[in-house]
RNA sequence: GGGCGAUUAGCUCAGUUGGUUAGAGCGCUACCUUGACAUGGUAGAGGCCAGGGGUUCGAGUCCCUUAUCGCCCA
């Protein structure tokens, strides 16, 4: 057998494009839906943020999962490996005001003819909804492209023409679908109701987007006067909020505050009588043990209003400024003209204000004692989060709901986790939720909410006679689109019709991966075949918002969990053990390293990493695998170089029967790693084999497989190839471009769509694998006493004397020939005894 | 404060249901250019398995505890 492909030097450089263009041509990773479901491994592949640039840690864990598909698809499966890319919301928008220099006014009308400038200018220039959105697509678009050659370029075995987008048509349409699904079954619902707010974005947070920060702040002692005008002093951070005081509030049990429980209080400056009420929240250790309850300071605050039925005095807009009119609860003119010292201002500002007023009136008691405290911030945002009153669309989550929770909980366990300890996460989360998940954003890209309301006769909004569209004519934008029966003219006019304004949450999309790619509602036959899916890969660190918002969706709409594995990665470390981040300025762009290292080298690396196990960046693990690359070419360039084929019939010399019989146990294990998900352990045991067939192996049976007309060189040539054969396969997972490439020397097709190897296949002629190691550590201790005499490999021995138990002489007396050859020695004698042991001395 | 995870060679990490003398690669040191490979190869040195206590014939592995680091939550 001649080889004409096998080139003369081998190299790594090229093989990304090349191969990649070559799998493209022939739909080597093209899903073919016409199998049954249990020919099918279906994966739910996590969309990557648009507005950004992928970065090495995304590198890894999608690295994972091609292993994962790769191997599966080996294996005998039609996979199913879509990719989509997350483009709608909060980090588009931002993305797209920064790059264009404009901002979103969704009162001005649309200008077909808005060309933004070539570079952003200092202020930013307003334009339409429309138009936002018009150029939210165009980034995108230009993003998305870059991210596919990319994702290309490292080699991800995706079907490609299955890519979506969470803002495109069809993503739309489904999350409305959803969303009104949710709401004929009463599991959508809209609510007015205290609300973490955004004073920035303008936007209402769901408590998944919450981040706790330490900031400082500082505890003012604050007197309020009892009816008998003595004091009763309180310690507060938000001394401006003392104008929305609604109560005082103290432990029931608490022997200090009993006279006054029940009785009223008169706040400072601003003389309002408040009811001083008990509940256990309060905490006597904390400040002075009795505490002002305001609209709203926290959600402490919150709870107490609900509980205690307290009155509402709220005085924070949306945009974070506290009201120019003065609230109807100042009556008296002091507190009037205190008031005009508040009004419009920020809360900082308003803060500065109070305290003033508050040292005016000598009612701040001693220096404002400075402490640290956490508070809370929405995870994209730079300002405190207020609590504001506003009306938002809710869906279930069991938040709120006891047996909905212990059902999500429940579910947990219909999945299989990588690695198990994950689900502990995510039953925390659902046992620590406490309110239904907040859907409704008060932002411009995004899924519009598809409903409209009614307008009664006198122009008001009427929010409980909630219009909805046709499921045929989704998506719709019900700033755009009538309600049916109505026509354009009557929006916004009495007995007319107005859309809501804000567009769903960016979970609330992504949460229906699995149904989009799936083709719930559009493909049924589709849907059948993949869903519920087979795997989905993340982060961890999204197990509360995407892991459990995918749950939710699919639990309520089918009542079952959307996949049956969920494989959690784990994140890349700076080698500072430092969580990479922009911020920080340690990230490094995937492109440069694929160029400097080559892919199959950075997934090596990626392989590396365990499952659910954080991962230092490490270029030296990439070096590592640059060089087994290069490794895998020369050797299989050794092997083709000789002309050799496989075929089992020639495979008669034990020592090669041999190393196929370590080898079938390499394969046995590496198909088991796999079958967990385990790629590392699977790359593991496959490397570490290779490395002995190269050292060991090869330079054992070299001699007598460059002979001619020869029984014995006809055997190791044999053996040879069919080992060449299953590690080119065992390694295609990992390293895709350069098993592709030596594939190709020899062999017809894609090394991709191949069968996995199987112990079976070289059962025939596996011998006892024993010999394998026990020559390799004979021709080991060989090699040593030439290197401890500072000689060659080429040095002559003169004498060898190889001892061992019985058993492993005589097996060892069958590859003498090799190992006389290999070992240049003149003189090989045989002795018994318990262990292994060589002695030999050098020719001189 | 609660939960989860980690701690093994200078570095990055394996180490299976407890079972001989704890492994690999990188780095370091020495040597070798041999008809696949200098983008190599051969070998060597290097470890109180975080500390303490316990269970056991036997513990890196199981239990308790302390410390340090990371993450999630309050």
């Amino acid at each position: 057998m001649k080889y004409p492909l096998l080139p003369a030097k081998p190299g790594l450089e090229g093989l990304e494009e090349r191969w990649d263009k070559s799998w493209e041509q022939n739909q080597i990773y093209r899903f073919d839906s016409k199998h049954s479901r249990d020919q099918i491994f279906s994966i739910d592949t996590p969309p990557p943020t648009a507005s950004g640039s992928l970065h090495i840690g995304h590198v890894f864990s999608y690295t994972h999962t091609d292993c994962v598909a790769r191997y599966k698809r080996m294996a005998g499966y039609q996979v199913f490996y879509p990719m989509g890319w997350d483009d709608n919301g909060l980090p588009t928008e931002r993305r797209v005001q920064n790059y264009y220099g404009i901002k979103c006014d969704p009162s001005l009308p649309y200008d077909p003819n808005f060309v933004p400038p070539v570079e952003p200018g200092k202020e930013q220039i307003p334009v339409s909804r429309k138009n936002f959105v018009e150029l939210c697509l165009k980034l995108t678009t230009e993003d998305e492209r870059a991210f596919e050659s990319t994702w290309r370029y490292l080699g991800l075995s995706v079907d490609w023409s299955l890519t979506y987008q969470t803002i495109d048509d069809k993503c739309r349409a489904l999350s409305q679908r959803a969303f009104l699904n949710n709401l004929k079954r009463g599991e959508a619902y809209q609510s007015e109701a205290p609300t973490l707010w955004d004073v920035t974005f303008q936007t209402a947070v769901a408590q998944a987007e919450l981040e706790d920060r330490e900031r400082p702040g500082a505890y003012h002692r604050v007197s309020f006067k009892k009816l008998d005008g003595s004091d009763v002093f309180i310690e507060t951070t938000r001394p401006e909020l003392i104008v929305a005081c609604v109560a005082l509030v103290a432990h029931p049990s608490d022997e200090r505050y009993q006279p006054l429980f029940g009785s009223e209080v008169i706040s400072p400056i601003f003389g309002v009588k408040v009811p001083v009420v008990t509940h256990e929240l309060a905490d006597p250790e904390k400040g002075s043990g009795i505490a002002m309850v305001c609209t709203f300071g926290d959600l402490t605050d919150v709870t107490w209003w609900r509980e205690l039925q307290l009155a509402t005095r709220p005085v924070i807009g949306w945009d974070g400024r506290y009201a120019q009119t003065t609230p109807n609860w100042l009556t008296d003119s002091t507190a009037i003209a205190a008031y005009s010292r508040l009004a419009g201002k920020t809360v900082h500002t308003a803060r500065e204000q109070t305290v003033e007023l508050l040292i005016e009136t000598g009612n701040l008691h001693g220096e404002p004692k400075p402490i640290t405290h956490p508070v809370k911030f929405f995870e994209k945002g730079d300002k405190p989060l207020e609590i504001v009153t506003t009306r938002q669309w809710y869906i279930k989550n069991g938040g709120r709901d006891q047996q909905l929770r212990s059902s999500l909980i429940k579910l947990g366990d219909d999945v299989k986790w990588h690695p198990e300890f994950m689900q502990a996460r995510y039953s925390d989360w659902v046992s620590g939720l406490n309110g239904d998940w907040l859907i409704s954003r008060q932002r411009y890209f995004g899924v519009p909410i598809p409903v409209w309301y009614a307008i009664d006769s006198n122009g008001e909004i009427d929010y409980n006679q909630v219009l909805v569209p046709d499921e045929k004519s989704l998506p719709i934008d019900p700033s755009l689109d009538c309600p049916n029966g109505y026509s354009e003219f009557q929006r916004n006019q009495p007995n007319g019709f107005a859309a809501d304004p804000d567009v769903m949450d960016t979970w609330a999309t992504s949460s229906l991966t699995p149904q989009v790619v799936s083709g719930w509602s559009v493909d049924d036959d589709l849907f059948t075949k993949v869903f519920p899916m087979d795997l989905r890969p993340q982060g961890h660190d999204i197990i509360r918002t995407w892991l459990f918002s995918t749950m939710v969706r699919s639990y309520l709409e089918f009542g079952v969990a959307p996949w049956k594995h969920a494989a959690l990665s784990g994140w890349i470390l700076d080698p500072d053990r430092k969580k990479m981040s922009k911020s920080k300025g340690n990230v490094v762009t995937p492109i440069a390293l694929f160029e400097e290292h080559g892919s199959d080298a950075v997934r090596y690396w990626a392989a590396s990493g365990r499952p659910g196990t954080d991962t230092a960046f490490d270029v030296g693990q990439m070096k590592i695998g640059r060089r087994l690359a290069i490794k895998i070419l020369n050797a299989s360039k050794f092997v083709l170089g000789l002309n050799a084929a496989p075929n089992k019939s020639k495979i008669s010399e034990p020592y090669d029967k041999a190393m196929l019989a370590a080898l079938v146990e390499v394969v046995t294990q590496a198909t088991k790693a796999y079958e967990e998900f385990n790629y590392t352990k699977s790359l593991e045991v496959t490397e570490q084999f290779f490395w002995t067939f190269t050292d060991d192996y090869v330079e054992l049976v070299k001699e007598r497989a460059y002979r001619e007309n020869d029984l014995g060189a006809e055997s190791a040539k044999a053996a040879l190839a069919e080992a060449l054969n299953v590690l080119l396969r065992l390694f295609a997972p990992v390293m895709p471009f350069v098993t592709e490439e030596v594939w190709a020397w020899w062999q017809a097709g894609s090394v991709h769509q191949q069968k996995w190897p199987a112990a079976s296949e070289l059962a025939e002629v596996a011998g006892d694998a024993k010999l394998y190691f026990e020559l390799g550590e004979v021709i080991a201790d060989i090699r040593r006493v030439k290197t401890d005499a500072k000689q060659s490999m080429k040095a002559r021995i003169a004498n060898a004397q190889v001892s061992g138990p019985e058993d492993v002489v005589s097996r060892l007396k069958s590859a003498q020939a090799d190992l006389i050859s290999a070992g240049g020695i003149d003189n090989l004698t045989w002795n018994s005894a318990d262990s292994i042991t060589v002695e030999a001395e050098l020719a001189t």
